[in-house]
DNA sequence: ACTATTTCCTGGATGC
DNA sequence: TGCATCCAGGAAATAG
């Protein structure tokens, strides 16, 4: 489940294995494929592109390509949203195509760049240079001001507005318990209840986390690989998540678990109020 | 304008 | 061992 510190870890991998590569020739699976733009203005604007970078906003993997037509260049963008069991593999063409392959990019260096996942709630489309700009503030560059601003007047629980990608982008399940542990909030809190203290503690909480887990590489749970087929560690640094009825690492009482908004959401019920 | 709920999808875990 | 059922969850769609 690939929320932003997976997702930098995998744009970043991929950075250093595509960027200056050239891509030769699409093939996209047959329908109904995980396309959100149609299928020939991806290959399209795919086709011939060289790939100037690669980089994260929100949960999305952003590759930057230019084109050469005729005389002119053209800039787009190739958005990848991994949903919860995508993958984005780069490897040798005779490598065996797995299960659940959904598109494949010939590379001019001879490898392959796959788009792998078995769920299909990953997204792939395609956009004008600069066209494409999610909502919401990345969490890791917000100022206090904004992120206070967030949660005025919202009367949903906390950990429901964390998970909007309309408000922060890249805050997923697992970083939105363990922000909320660390700062001592319990997640059914109203959110525009919540102390201005509180928040200030809740905002450098969600950095802290986000910035440890981009230094493990991620966590890793059951899908989750990164653009080399590595795992990430940060799994292990999990205070709270998938932690039910085990011990709070500060005062063990047992973690409780209920569901908001029909996700899981894991507490201790004495550290956090 | 918000908010809450349902839906999509498959593999792995669990239960009998 | 085999089969059915449940569960995970991001985000869009739907309902209120």
């Amino acid at each position: 489940m690939p929320e932003l510190p997976e997702v930098e870890t995998i744009a970043q991998g991929l950075a250093r294995r595509v960027r200056g590569d050239l891509i030769h020739s699409v093939w996209l699976g047959r329908k109904p494929e995980p396309l959100k733009s149609p299928a020939r203005q991806i290959a399209a604007t795919l086709d011939h592109a060289h790939i100037a970078g690669v980089r994260r906003m929100g949960k999305h993997i952003v590759f930057d390509l230019e084109r050469k037509n005729g005389g002119k260049n053209t800039a787009a963008q190739f958005i990848v949203h991994l949903g919860m069991t995508g993958r984005l593999q780069v490897c040798e063409p005779q490598s065996e195509i797995s299960k659940h392959t959904h598109a494949i990019a010939k590379l001019a260096s001879g490898r392959e760049l796959r788009f792998i996942d078995p769920r299909r709630f990953g997204r792939l489309s395609v956009a004008r240079a600069g066209n494409f700009d999610p909502v919401g503030m990345e969490p890791l560059e917000i100022d206090f001001d904004r992120f206070l601003s967030l949660f005025r007047g919202r009367k949903t629980a906390i950990k429901s507005a964390l998970l909007n990608q309309k408000l922060l982008r890249g805050v997923g399940n697992i970083y939105a318990d363990e922000s909320l542990f660390r700062a001592g909030i319990r997640p059914r809190r109203r959110a525009s209840a919540i102390r201005r203290e509180q928040l200030a503690n809740l905002l450098a909480a969600i950095k802290e986390v986000l910035k440890e887990a981009i230094a493990l590489g991620g966590s890793s749970i059951s899908d989750y690989v990164d653009a080399q087929g590595e795992a990430g560690f940060f799994q292990l640094q999990h205070r709270v998540y998938g932690r039910e009825g085990e011990p709070c690492l500060s005062c063990k009482t047992p973690v409780k678990r209920v569901v908001i908004a029909g996700r899981s959401s894991h507490y201790c019920p004495r550290c956090q109020k």
